[in-house]
DNA sequence: GTTCCACCGGAAACGGGGGACC
DNA sequence: GGTCCCCCGTTTCCGGTGGAAC
């Protein structure tokens, strides 16, 4: 039934970015000045998960590179690399500068800065996907204050990214353009759910109907959807069946989550993953309930100062959520979504 | 009204790590 | 082999906050 597998992958672009049109061209005429050989002012993408702001942010980038000569695109997840020194090496090796003799702790930072202007292009559209996990601003600044480059900001909440920011870096930032990317309706996560299924399904192996449930079940999230769609493929090939059925869907999407949310754990430190899984186990239960079962649980506990540091981050991930203040603080899981 | 308590988060200090250099 | 360097993860300290207890 699967024909082409690759087709359900995350980082696989369609041709064609279904329901983002609108969304495209505003970010086009932000960065239109690229065209003609200007610097553009920055611009930033805020919208949940699984709505398409990287998929749009890479198909912007192909379009800038087919109409401009000598234009370096970059594009950094910084979930990956979070730290100052990672998202410089990152972009020292897209623009193919010289890294073999990087250290952490020997290269300064300014010595990086240096190589990176030195061997970009004139021109460089440089795009920060999950920039609210960057846990150092300075690379903001760095960049803000080099000649030639385009920033392209991507965050989940604009409160996450700009709240995080101190107040220069916050008010140049806050007269960027923005561009937002609500959660697909049902009828455009249809249209998503068609064209990946006859991309990488076989003919007549999904009927409108069931791709309907699915994208109603995956609540706006392609993410879902998409990985809901493929497991709901491999239902029915175990099933034997050459169409997939209301069955086959059932768990399909809840699957999809848990899979996702799986992917996101296994990224977690053992204290953070810890912590997490207390507060899984219990529902939700508040700060000190939390600490006093962490203690008991843990070997070589961390102290309380950087068990918030975790919580923090496992907020960010989406994993869990707070709620209340102070003493009555409570930390409870988030069901969905969960980034990928 | 004052003190206590539990929590949050910023800032500074600390220590480990590991390659370069002598 | 010893020292240097400095980033990163972590701890310590502390001020702020606001309800509870007195």
């Amino acid at each position: 039934m699967i024909r082409d597998g690759r087709v359900f992958r995350t980082d696989w672009t369609p041709e064609d970015l279904h329901h983002r049109h609108g969304e495209l061209q505003q970010l086009s005429s932000y960065l239109s000045p690229i065209e003609e050989g200007r610097e553009a002012d920055p611009a930033s993408i805020f919208g949940p998960t699984g709505t398409g702001k990287t998929a749009a942010a890479e198909e912007l980038l192909r379009q800038l590179r087919k109409s401009v000569v000598d234009l370096d695109t970059i594009l950094i997840d910084c979930w990956n690399n979070h730290g100052r020194f990672q998202v410089l090496r990152e972009l020292l090796e897209l623009v193919n500068a010289p890294t073999h003799d990087l250290r952490q702790d020997r290269t300064s930072r300014d010595e990086m800065l240096a190589r990176f202007r030195e061997h970009k292009d004139d021109l460089c559209v440089v795009v920060l996907d999950e920039v609210d996990q960057l846990d150092d601003e300075g690379v903001l600044r760095d960049l803000w204050q080099t000649d030639g480059v385009c920033l392209l900001f991507i965050a989940n909440r604009e409160d996450d990214f700009y709240g995080t920011l101190d107040d220069r870096l916050q008010s140049r930032l806050l007269t960027s353009q923005v561009v937002k990317f609500e959660p697909y309706g049902v009828d455009a996560l249809t249209d998503i759910l068609r064209s990946r299924a006859s991309a990488g399904l076989a003919r007549d192996a999904i009927r409108t109907a069931e791709l309907r449930t699915i994208a109603d079940t995956a609540r706006g999230d392609a993410r879902v959807a998409i990985r809901g769609l493929k497991n709901a493929a491999e239902a029915a090939e175990h099933r034997g069946t050459r169409r997939i059925g209301q069955e086959d869907i059932k768990g399909a999407v809840p699957k999809a989550r848990a899979e996702i949310r799986q992917k996101t754990k296994s990224k977690l430190i053992r204290h953070q993953r810890l912590l997490f899984e207390i507060i899984e186990e219990h529902g939700e239960l508040s700060a000190s309930d939390l600490h006093d079962a962490y203690e008991a649980e843990a070997e070589n506990p961390r102290s309380k100062r950087q068990r918030r540091n975790y919580l923090t981050k496992l907020e960010r991930y989406n994993l869990i959520e707070r709620e209340g203040e102070r003493r009555w603080t409570t930390y409870r899981v988030v069901e969905a979504p969960v980034r990928s």
